[in-house]
DNA sequence: CAACTTGTGTGACTTAAGTGGCAGAAGTGG
DNA sequence: CCACTTCTGCCACTTAAGTCACACAAGTTG
């Protein structure tokens, strides 16, 4: 991507603002930037295998959910939802290997796209960018413990409350109604919550049921809040101050 | 660790066929030796958090379980399990963060330590570290992918038998009777298998007695071995030419 | 606006997988 | 060798969480 492209300063303040680049300086990011080109993805179409081995994206736009599902039942769970500032594929790009999980495009995405052996060696110029990347690695690794941790140990009701909670956009919260609007997930059908939380359409709908009844949060068709952070937190079995503390460390 | 120690040389091998470290050339893995000091911990205890916050191992002998527990209920699961070769913690090496684990000692253990600030600056000043280590954090990150997965798709006989087929150490199958044995898991505890596949003792124990029933395995108190890898392949759901496929590529 | 497709709400039913409890076997340590 | 702890096998019982089925609501498309 050149300078004199219109999108070019979106493309940069996204990437700037990316945990896959926090903290590089505005020459190293220029210079990343010309290796990229911007691609565009449709809704609802799945990315080729090819994508993911031969190249590397950076999601600009939209929203890209990794998923497996069973060969069998059909039954699927998805293990990562990228959005903008992610990068795909982190672990292809780390060992080079093909990735066995299926990338489900949920929204028109539009993404820098280059070839992986161009980020690697891109990478080996400049490895300033391994202190960027390398927790953003950590981060990721982090999150999938948890997701394996809430499988093992706990409810569906508890898994349900511990996605929302930690989609929550506490920045945002609305001071005349009080609700808090989530990030990333808000608009998700119950069947697409329910891939989040390794269970199925029927039971989620349940346990959302529970969690309105309760006051923790509302909805309607395609769209979800949180009504009270404390009830939720509760559910979530999570104390709130420590939440709250755990995610000022991060934002 | 000095080279004039008796144990140098063989730790140098461990450490030479560590994935840490694989490929990595010998005044290389010589001066990385220097950095770190031989640590042994006794069986039973749990590794403090200083441990994995200010210091970086690797596991010259014995194992190591990584496993969180459920506050209330007391229920276990374990996320990682190390051995000889594996380096912990390798999500602090990463970010520096803290990591929220609490590790087993499962045998009276030996490792390489050393202070985790040491390993980083080695690192930068040798690179070509990053060849091997990446590859081998992708691999830690599949295998939680394949946990999570399992949980949210497999019942628990399914998710056994996938246990013991990733651990069947196909190269030393007894010419006499046929069997295979296990790597790492071999003299686990029906308790210690069932936190590894996010269960409980009664129903494991209900399943290896069914594998048992059908000849995929055979086992008595602290020892289990593979008799039958076809039968134990199918009950995993994976053929086995797929299966033997996969670990002739990472041999 | 009619004919769709796609989500949502709820029922009745089934079952895997937990809980709890207990007896006996297999090791361990004095 | 005995006392002890740690495992194992099995029982009866409970329940979360899944399947199946269907009606209806909300959007979407021609």
């Amino acid at each position: 991507m050149l300078p004199d492209s219109p999108l070019y300063q979106n493309c940069f303040q996204i990437l700037q603002q990316s945990p896959l680049c926090k903290g590089l300086n505005r020459p190293i990011l220029e210079d990343m930037l010309q290796l990229f080109d911007r691609k565009t993805f449709a809704k609802g179409t799945y990315l080729s295998r090819e994508e993911s081995i031969e190249h590397f994206h950076i999601v600009l736009r939209g929203r890209l959910e990794l998923t497996r599902i069973h060969p069998e039942t059909g039954r699927r769970v998805t293990l990562w939802l990228l959005g903008p500032g992610d990068g795909y594929d982190i672990i292809t790009l780390l060992d080079g290997k093909g990735h066995d999980i299926l990338p489900v495009v949920l929204d028109d995405v539009e993404t820098l796209t280059t070839r992986l052996s161009t980020v690697r060696e891109w990478i080996s110029r400049h490895p300033e960018f391994n202190r960027c990347f390398l927790p953003y690695v950590a981060e990721r690794m982090r999150q999938l413990e948890n997701l394996s941790t809430d499988l093992a140990l706990h409810d569906t009701v508890t898994r349900l409350a511990r996605l929302i909670l930690h989609y929550v956009d506490l920045s945002n919260s609305s001071p005349v109604t009080g609700k808090y609007p989530l990030r990333l997930i808000n608009d998700f059908s119950h069947d697409t919550l329910a891939c989040m939380v390794g269970s199925v359409r029927t039971v989620v709908n349940r346990n959302l049921q529970q969690l309105k009844k309760d006051g923790a949060v509302d909805f309607h068709r395609g769209h979800l809040t949180v009504k009270n952070l404390e009830t939720l937190a509760a559910q979530a079995g999570t104390f709130l101050h420590e939440y709250k503390s755990k995610h000022s460390r991060w934002v």
